[in-house]
RNA sequence: GGAGAAGUGGCCGAGUGGUCGAAGGCACGCCCCUGCUAAGGGCGCAUCUGGGCAAAACCUGGAUCGAGGGUUCGAAUCCCUCCUUCUCCGCCA
C-alpha cells in the first residue's frame, strides 16, 4: 500500500510515476473521495467530542450526587446525527480503503521506463551456453527417455500442468532443495524456516496478492465460511511472520530461507508453456526473504540477487540478470531483477528467480514495524527472491548437462547429494 | 469433538458502568547524587489518525484494552458471535 500522507500531498507527481508502469490513477476520484471523507470526518469527530465532554459532566455531577438531567436531555439530542455521521463515514471509508488497496507501489528511481517485458534492461550475463554436437533435445523428451519424467500420469490423478517424477529425476529434485538450503544457510547467513502452506486472507492481503489477483490462487473452502489460500509462493506466509510485529533494532535484518510448494491457477495463460515443466500449478521453489532496516533495503536487494546468482554459479549454469522495466514489474514491487537462466533447447534465456525490493509496500499492508534508533515504531522494508524455483532448475540441469546419448551429467556441486551419482542413466 | 479458565502498553500486571488511554513493577531514555561496581533520587516513556496548516514548532480533537457487533448519555468493565491460548477428557500421525 503507498502512504496515504504520499498520495494528499503530492497526487500528480504519483499519478506521473503511476503511469510508467502504464496505470491510470484516477486522480479525480481520488480528489472527490478525500474532500468527502474531510467533511465527513472533520464532523462526526466534533460530534464524538460533543458527546465525550458531556458524557464526562454526566459523569461529574453524578459523582457529586448532583441531578444530571439536563446534561442527559442535551447529549440525547446528539444521538441520531451522530449515529449517521459514523455510518455514512465508515462507508466511505471502505470505499477509499478499495480505492487505495489496489494502487501498485511506485518504481524506483533507477528502474527503467518501459511497457512491457521488451523494456527490460539486461543487467550481466554469466558463463557461455554451451556448443552442441548433436540436436540439443528439451527437457520433456530426455526426462521421458529417463524414465523419470511422467506427464501422462499427472494428468490422470490430477489434469494439466502437473508433473510426476520418478527415480533419479526425482532424487535430483529433491537434492536441488536440499542444496540450495544448506547453501544459503551456511554461506548466505539465513535462517531456515519451515511454514503453512494454507494461509488466511489477511495475510494474502499483506503481502498483495489480495484484493487484486485472488483469480490467481487456488482456495480451500472451510465449513465455517471462511477460506484459505494456497500459497502461490513462500514470500507469502514467510514475509507475514512479521506482520503486526515490532521487532527489535538489533535484531534486523531478518534473514529467512524456506523451501515449499508453490500453488497458482495460471488462469489467463492458457496456451503458454503448455509443455513441459516450465508453468506447473504446483512447483517447488526455496524462497529467500529479508525484513531490513529502511536505508538498508537498496544494499541488501543487490546481496539477495547475489545469493541467488551464487546457486547459478555452482550449477554452472549460464545465466542472465534482468532489470525489469516499469511496465513489467510485479504489482507490489519498487524494484525487481529477474534472472535468467540459460535453456538450450529454446534456445533463450527462461526466468528462474526473481528478486524484489518492496520498500514499506509490504510492509504498511502488513504494519511490519521496527523500534527505530529514536525507540520509535517504524515500518520495515521487506524482500525477497527465488533462490531458486527448484522446478525450472531441474529443467535448466536436465537440458544443460544433457549427453549425446541420453543420460544427463549431474553438476560437482551437486555430488554429495546424489549419493555418488556422476550421472542419470537411460534405464536398460 | 466435550467441559472449564483466560486474552489489558515492549514485557509483567491492577482495574466489574463515569474526571481510565488505563495504578504499580520491569525494561528503556534523559538528568541529579554518590566515587566504587552496586545502588539512591527526579523526569519522561503505547499505537494509529483528523483538523488548525503547505511545512516545522505548537494547539486541539478522534479511535484503539484479542476481533467484530450490541446495550448505554457514557463500556477495558455488561450482552452476543468469532478467534486465540491454557487445563482436563475423548480421538489421532
Amino acid at each position: 500500500m503507498l502512504d496515504i500522507q504520499l498520495l494528499r500531498a503530492d497526487l500528480a507527481q504519483v499519478a506521473d510515476r503511476l503511469a510508467t508502469r502504464g496505470i491510470a490513477l484516477d486522480t479525480a476520484a481520488f480528489a472527490a473521495l478525500e474532500t468527502e471523507r474531510k467533511t465527513l470526518q472533520t464532523r462526526t469527530q466534533d460530534l464524538q467530542a460533543k458527546r465525550n465532554s458531556l458524557s464526562k459532566q454526566i459523569g461529574m455531577l453524578k459523582g457529586k450526587g448532583e441531578d444530571a438531567s439536563a446534561v442527559m436531555a442535551e447529549v440525547a439530542g446528539l444521538g441520531g446525527e451522530l449515529k449517521a455521521n459514523e455510518e455514512a463515514l465508515a462507508q466511505l471509508q471502505e470505499r477509499y480503503n478499495a480505492f487505495v488497496a489496489v494502487i501498485p507501489n511506485l518504481p524506483h528511481a533507477s528502474v527503467p521506463v518501459g511497457q512491457d517485458e521488451h523494456g527490460n534492461v539486461e543487467v550481466l550475463r554469466w558463463g557461455t551456453p554451451r556448443v552442441f554436437d548433436f540436436p540439443a533435445k528439451d527437457h520433456v523428451e530426455i526426462g521421458e527417455k529417463l524414465g523419470g519424467l511422467d506427464f501422462e500420469t499427472a494428468v490422470k490423478i490430477s489434469g494439466a500442468r502437473f508433473s510426476v517424477m520418478k527415480g533419479g529425476i526425482a532424487r535430483l529434485h529433491r537434492a536441488l532443495a536440499q542444496f540450495m538450503l544448506d547453501t544459503h544457510t551456511a554461506e548466505h547467513g539465513y535462517t531456515e524456516v519451515y511454514v503453512p502452506y494454507l494461509v488466511n486472507p489477511d495475510s494474502m492481503f499483506g503481502t498483495g496478492q489480495l484484493p487484486k489477483f485472488e483469480e490467481d490462487l487456488f482456495q480451500v473452502p472451510r465449513a465455517d465460511g471462511t477460506k484459505l489460500y494456497l500459497i502461490p509462493t513462500a514470500e507469502v506466509p514467510v514475509t507475514n511472520i512479521v506482520r503486526n510485529e515490532i521487532v527489535d533494532l538489533a535484531k534486523l535484518p531478518l534473514k529467512f530461507v524456506c523451501h515449499t510448494p508453490c500453488f497458482r491457477s495460471e488462469a489467463g495463460s492458457y496456451g503458454r508453456d503448455t509443455r513441459g515443466m516450465i508453468r506447473q500449478h504446483q512447483f517447488d521453489k526455496v524462497e529467500l526473504v529479508q525484513i531490513v532496516h529502511p536505508e538498508k533495503s537498496w544494499q541488501a536487494l543487490e546481496e539477495l540477487a547475489g545469493h541467488a546468482e551464487a546457486i547459478l554459479q555452482k550449477l554452472e549454469l549460464p545465466y542472465r540478470k534482468v532489470a525489469l522495466c516499469t511496465g513489467d514489474m510485479g504489482f507490489s514491487a519498487a524494484k525487481t531483477y529477474d534472472l535468467e537462466v540459460w535453456l538450450p533447447a529454446q534456445n533463450t534465456y527462461r526466468e528462474i528467480s526473481s528478486c524484489s525490493n518492496f520498500e514499506a509496500f509490504q510492509a504498511r499492508r502488513m504494519q511490519a514495524r521496527f523500534r527505530n534508533e529514536k525507540n520509535k515504531p517504524e515500518l520495515v522494508h521487506t524482500l525477497n527472491g527465488s533462490g531458486l524455483a527448484v522446478g525450472r532448475t531441474l529443467v535448466a540441469i536436465l537440458e544443460n548437462y544433457q549427453r549425446a546419448d541420453g543420460s544427463v551429467a549431474i553438476p560437482k556441486a551437486l555430488a554429495g547429494y546424489m549419493g555418488g551419482m556422476e550421472a542419470l542413466e537411460l534405464p536398460r
